[in-house]
DNA sequence: GGCGTGACCCCAT
DNA sequence: TATGGGGCCACGC
């Protein structure tokens, strides 16, 4: 039986394995979710990518549109982003609106 | 057991 | 429009 670290990054993960191929989700919307502003939390949880292999981790991008970072690199989350079909420029994505998943809807 | 840092966000100036 | 400051949660030292 294993044993997670924590709730909260375990909530990070679940919430993130919702978003289809070709969306994306940001570090707010999933704080939001978790009825907390600690999007540095869901960064952070992130960071540690303890499940970069399970969790599509590259589909978590900031409010702005900015890809952000990346354990691998902001440039491979962007290439990853593409290969999707997320639509990305200069490390940031155009239509936001468009792939960006809401867990309100 | 306490402080600082971090894949961030929002508001005010 | 750009910059600064405050805030939130988890983790490392």
């Amino acid at each position: 039986m294993v044993m997670p670290k924590s709730n909260f990054n375990e909530r990070c993960y679940k919430l993130l394995k919702l978003v289809p191929e070709g969306k994306v989700t940001t570090y707010s919307e999933i704080a939001k979710a978790l009825n907390s502003k600690a999007c540095r939390a869901v960064g952070s949880a992130m960071a540690r990518n303890s499940n970069l292999l399970v969790i599509p981790c590259h589909r978590v991008i900031r409010s702005d549109g900015y890809i952000g970072n990346y354990a691998l690199g902001a440039d491979k989350k962007a290439e990853l982003l593409i290969k999707e079909g997320v639509a990305v420029s200069n490390g940031k994505v155009k239509d936001l609106g468009k792939v960006l998943y809401r867990f309100d809807t």
